[in-house]
DNA sequence: GCCTACATGTAACACGTTACATGATTAG
DNA sequence: CTAATCATGTAACGTGTTACATGTAGGC
């Protein structure tokens, strides 16, 4: 059983959906946290089919082959359940952001200082986003611990605090290399990064960095 | 081009290594922000050498084979630094724990208490050896922005800031779990996640939650 | 008539992990 | 003498991406 198996019972024991609607489902990179194609997904509902842990019905379909509804069965939930609450392996940390900052010393000030510029922006846009998803959940949700859509709102709060942090790391290296271009011989080590982004940090551009 | 092929680059641009070297490089996942296995590492390495990418030089080694010490070429340098200011393609956000939390509904109120405040403390012995790691660095070589030194510390500092902002988060989802746990009705929309941990973070357990 | 959404599948390839294979040197 | 470290490679397998293939229904 891989992750991609775990996924798809994660996206299925809320309610039943076809492979479209879970590739579909996997496809927008917020909220959700885990990416695969249709050509993934659909192999692997089968094998998932195969071990009883989902059960496809036939539904009226209008293509070439028939549309097939997944849900997720009795066996499948346990797997789910035991699963959810095994200890977590250590995630291989792997960011190409981190490995272009580390070579940046290799580029111009300028040059280095757009790149960061353009993080910058990334996040607030990730940021913003995020804020988008998060007025779609309704209070009512939020009240029960026990219900899927707490947890849902959970992991978007996480979203929200790394892109904040992202953000705020973003500000404090461009300040750091404003510093530097203007000659500045100011020790790095007696500044730190923002540990805070004002309230409106999800508005674009809320502190304003003059980048050229 | 593939990414382990600039993962591969920007090791060798600082000093010339051995495959081996590489490897030891890439094992840690703190500080460093791509793994790869020795057998993905040496077939690489060779493929790098035919572009010219790489340079191999033959040093007295103990093993059946000779020992190699890869340094990287004036091409691989240009293509290094091509690579660092180029657009950055958006990463696909793959995350095992936000998977697990989003099924955390599934288990008892006890469980998820215990799986997130487990998490809690990976975040904080993250952030502990990324602490001791920023130790290691001389305030002498974090004063030039075009020194290779001055960014990777600005990739620390990320780490540092990424792992705060997790740790701030699981503070926040443990007193929500813990309210509901007693029995409080109180809408979660109401509360934020703390957006900022006290100075002393990194030494564990700065603020106690009681797990059980 | 054309494009998009719905809907499912396979094939080829790229990337990553685990296991197999070999052997010298050095520290305990 | 035994284990760890240095040192390089290949094979098999699992996972993930891109491309190929097919065909209907509905909106413009």
């Amino acid at each position: 059983m891989n992750t991609l198996s775990y996924a798809l019972l994660g996206a299925l024991s809320t309610k039943a959906r076809t492979g479209w609607e879970l590739a579909q489902h996997m496809k927008s990179p917020i909220a959700y946290m885990w990416t695969a194609q249709h050509s993934q997904i659909y192999p692997e509902l089968i094998r998932l089919a195969g071990h009883k842990l989902v059960r496809a019905t036939v539904i009226p379909g209008r293509g070439p082959r028939d549309t097939k509804r997944y849900a997720i069965t009795a066996t499948g939930r346990r797997a789910l359940t035991l699963w959810a609450d095994s200890p977590l392996p250590p995630e291989a940390a792997r960011s190409e952001m981190l490995l272009r900052i580390r070579a940046l010393w290799l580029v111009s000030p300028d040059q280095a200082i757009a790149f960061v510029a353009t993080r910058r922006q990334s996040f607030a846009e990730q940021l913003a986003q995020l804020g988008q998803e998060k007025a779609g959940f309704a209070p009512d949700d939020l009240i029960a611990a026990d219900h899927p859509e707490f947890f849902a709102y959970a992991t978007l709060q996480y979203g929200l605090t790394i892109q904040r942090a992202g953000l705020a790391w973003c500000d404090w290296l461009l300040g750091q290399l404003h510093r530097h271009r203007n000659g500045e011989t100011t020790t790095i080590l007696a500044s730190e990064p923002l540990r805070d982004v004002p309230a409106g940090a999800n508005k674009p551009e809320p502190r304003t960095i003059t980048t050229r």
